[in-house]
RNA sequence: UGGGGCGUCGUCAAGUGGUAAGACACGGGUUUUUGGUACCCGCAUUCGCAGGUUCGAAUCCUGCCGCCCCAACCA
């Protein structure tokens, strides 16, 4: 079993049904990247996936190159995928594996499908291949081509792989039906011809396995015991089966399993569109630190165990979803909060002079790194003088209500120093404000007055005489709508101020910051020194993230509207409505009218038109029925029972196929129309039925389900059911009382179903009140 | 001849017939020399919609609506 760490999800439950009938040993996974890009954070969910799952089963995770194309796969993408998996944190042990390693295999194995005729070379066209395939809601067409012999089909394949023929002269196909409702099940290609060097195989090879014949011979071939990939392969997943199932692979072996990527919002994730934001510049690589690659992240200081977070955060599930960027930044705030020491530095500088100080003495003051809540120690000298920094946003001449920062004439606290007032705003011609002039409250050195009034603000500052200059990178989101990846033009949606370059005064504990040490700015954001940028010669800072702040929005934020896109129409022709059950019920009354007639007595007995309908769409159900009723003569509660219980227990399992028949199911109604045993009852007498037939009489009576009306049994139940739940009874009685349910269900239970509900009901009711 | 998948709070997401977890966001409060953090409180009478079955339905049945995927010699 899993640990208890990571939030359960729906693949976890198949691991423990798998683990539990004994299915497998251990569980296998792999990430199977194409070394055709950079890892992003939709990759990272899916590495924490099947990493996570490894590790909180005791079992194992390959790390794949799905390296099938070498017109699109270079080694230098197998190294940044390596480098990042590694810096998630994950590791593959000795399992690193290339489906290039396995083309010797692939290949002998799809001779063997091509010797028992499942298989064919096919020397269409690509143009002619797709007009045989047929359309959505067409059929396609077989092959001419389809019927080569085995002989020949062997003689051509070999001569594919030996280079003989020029790509696109033919292909190799799996023989399964031209006419599949599933596309993919169109006698699907399995090899083409190409003539190009393999990053890792060079030029072994002139075929080269498509990727739903290679994943699935992948995974068999090492073990996998879940396959874990994202919802588009759905469809995929029925090729998946055929391919393993006809090239030998046996039980147990690997079952595909889909679960939705990640998607987020104001951010693009397609690797063609990340290509091109790099290749038109308008990024500054792969690892800039907008980037929603791996390596963005990594340079713009957000930690391996933020994303870990992040992906535990957001789960594992099917539906198609948007997760909002605040839950990334929440991880990244959470992580930093922790380990990044506290300092100061202006960003947007406005001198204040001290006039009551003298201009050569420094005080040197004793700040924390670290806040009282974080369990940490460490301080560092942080010296004052009579000209300071402090933020331009951190005065304001006219101050909305509510700020309390410096104004004129107004005090404010400067960490870890004095309290100042503003005396005088020095402006230039334009009005703009060039320095504060400022008195200090002597007695509040390290930040409380002596007197022991009240300051409100307190804003960081760093010494004018002692400060270190760096550049500091203000990043943002890179894109200003919420789905860029849907925009025609990406382009013009991008952030003009994604990226702001600001000229920053720091104070001077951080001249020895190291290159790629997390820092928070005090009242500002968390900060790391850039890994490469960043020197003894430069110091260069990126904004990982801000602070929370419930004051306000800041000036330079961009606006948040959402632009309405068009959504994008499908070209060509419009998808077709899919047939209904009820369409295809009529349609079946069309072509058998036996199904009419029954439809026709059944409305003449006063079936509900929805109970008819569905009871004469099936000759099998309508015959099943019709025995149950001769069983039991109230049509009406026989059809209810065949259609809303009988129906959703035995789901697409045809009737006919049941270990017992309409008369049987028509007893067990009747048993519950006369009350001898209780809906819920009779429900259980089915489920014995369904497993081994028999008579529901005599299994009602075996089972102990006849129903109890009598009211001494059941309050004995109630009172046992009440002693055990008393937390929920106080809970009750302070007002819940929609927990009634509760304890009728709980005494059903007792009951093992068998207790009369109404009976239950009004007992509980006279004593709860 | 179309097939498949999915709809639970603003955003993710548990839940599988016993009476709507949790997280993020949001609102309010306490603490605070960061408008940060931490802590407390509040936040879905209702689960896409409509009928039905049941003592009891987000869970079962019927119908309808909406979104996504598939017609590359990509993965």
């Amino acid at each position: 079993m899993a640990d208890d760490t990571a939030p359960t999800n729906f693949i976890r439950d198949i691991i423990d049904r798998d683990l539990a009938a004994g299915r497998y040993q251990r569980v296998v996974t792999r990430f199977p990247p194409e070394p055709n890009g950079y890892l992003h954070i939709g990759h990272a969910k899916s590495i924490c996936l099947n990493f996570g799952l490894a590790r909180d089963y005791g079992g194992q995770c390959n790390l794949r190159f799905d390296d099938t194309n070498p017109t699109k796969e270079e080694q230098e993408f197998v190294d940044s995928i390596q480098a990042d998996v590694r810096w998630l944190g994950f590791d593959w042990g000795p399992h690193l594996y290339f489906a290039s390693d396995y083309f010797q295999t692939m290949h002998d194995l799809a001779v063997g499908l091509i010797e028992k005729g499942l298989a064919y070379v096919d020397s269409l066209s690509k143009e002619e291949l797709r007009e045989h395939r047929g359309s959505l809601t067409e059929p396609g067409r077989e092959s001419p081509y389809r019927s080569r012999s085995v002989a020949e089909n062997k003689d051509l394949f070999e001569r594919m792989r030996k280079g003989e023929f020029p790509e696109g002269a033919h292909v190799l196909r799996a023989k399964i039906d031209m006419a599949a409702p599933n596309m993919i099940m169109r006698d699907p290609l399995l090899y083409r011809i190409v003539h190009a060097a393999h990053h890792r195989s060079g030029d072994t090879w002139c075929i080269y396995p498509m990727y739903d014949y290679a994943h699935c011979l992948e995974d068999a071939l090492e073990g996998i015991s879940h396959s874990i990939c994202t919802l588009e392969f759905d469809n995929n997943r029925e090729l998946y089966d055929w391919v393993l199932e006809n090239t030998g692979f046996k039980e147990p072996r690997p079952h595909q399993y889909e679960f939705a990527r990640l998607n987020l919002d104001y951010t693009m994730m397609s690797k063609r569109r990340l290509r091109i934001l790099v290749e038109e510049g308008h990024v500054e690589g792969w690892d800039d630190p907008r980037m929603p690659t791996i390596a963005g992240h990594r340079r713009r200081g957000v930690t391996p165990e933020a994303i870990r977070a992040f992906a535990e955060l957001v789960g594992v599930a099917k539906t198609n979803s948007v997760v909002d960027l605040g839950k990334l930044e929440f991880c990244v705030r959470d992580d930093l909060n922790q380990r990044a020491p506290r300092v100061m530095a202006v960003l947007d500088p406005l001198k204040v002079v001290l006039t009551d100080w003298p201009a050569d003495k420094v005080d040197e003051l004793d700040a924390s790194y670290w806040p009282h809540d974080v369990p940490k120690e460490g301080t560092r000298k942080v010296p004052f003088g009579r000209e300071l920094w402090i933020e331009r946003a951190d005065f304001a001449a006219d101050p909305p209500p509510g700020y309390h920062r410096l104004v004129p004439g107004g005090e404010v606290r400067l960490r870890y120093g004095y309290v100042i007032r503003c005396d005088e705003v020095v402006r230039g011609d334009d009005g703009e404000v060039l320095e504060l002039r400022c008195s200090h409250d002597p007695a509040s050195r390290g930040g409380n007055p002596a007197d022991g009034r009240k300051v409100k603000g307190t804003i960081h500052w760093v010494s004018a005489a002692h400060a270190v200059p760096a550049d500091v990178r203000l990043y943002d989101r890179l894109f200003t709508i919420a789905n860029p990846d849907a925009a025609e033009d990406f382009r013009a949606y991008l952030n003009p101020t994604s990226k702001v370059d600001v000229r920053a005064m720091l104070e001077p504990s951080l001249a020895s910051a190291a290159a790629g040490s997390h820092w928070q700015f005090e009242r500002q954001g968390y900060f790391f020194a850039d890994p490469v940028l960043h020197g003894a010669g430069r110091l260069v800072f990126n904004r990982v993230v801000t602070l929370k702040d419930t004051w306000g929005k800041k000036a330079g934020d961009v606006p948040t509207e959402v632009v309405r896109l068009e959504k994008k129409v499908p070209d060509g022709d419009k998808r077709p409505d899919k047939r209904t059950r009820a369409e295809a019920r009529a349609a079946a009354r069309a072509e058998d009218p036996r199904l009419a007639a029954r439809l026709a007595t059944y409305g003449e007995l006063g079936l509900a038109d929805d109970d008819a309908d569905v009871l004469a769409g099936d000759l099998a159900l309508a015959d099943f029925f019709d025995a149950a009723r001769a069983a039991h003569a109230d049509v009406a509660s026989v059809a209810k029972w065949v259609v809303n219980v009988l129906l959703a227990e035995v789901k697409e399992r045809p009737v006919e196929d049941l270990p017992f028949d309409g008369a049987a199911f028509g007893r067990l109604v009747a048993l519950a129309d006369a009350g001898d045993v209780s809906a819920s009852g009779a429900k259980a007498v089915l489920e014995v039925m369904l497993r081994e037939g028999g008579d529901p009489a005599a299994l009602a009576r075996r089972e102990g389900l006849e129903q109890v009306h009598d009211e001494g049994v059941l309050e004995a139940a109630i009172a046992a059911v009440l002693d055990r739940e008393s937390e929920q009874l106080a809970r009750y009685r302070e007002g819940k009382t929609q927990l009634f349910g509760f304890f009728v269900g709980q005494v059903m239970k007792e009951s093992g179903g068998a207790a009369n509900p109404q009976l239950v009901r009004d007992l509980l009711k006279a004593k709860l009140g």
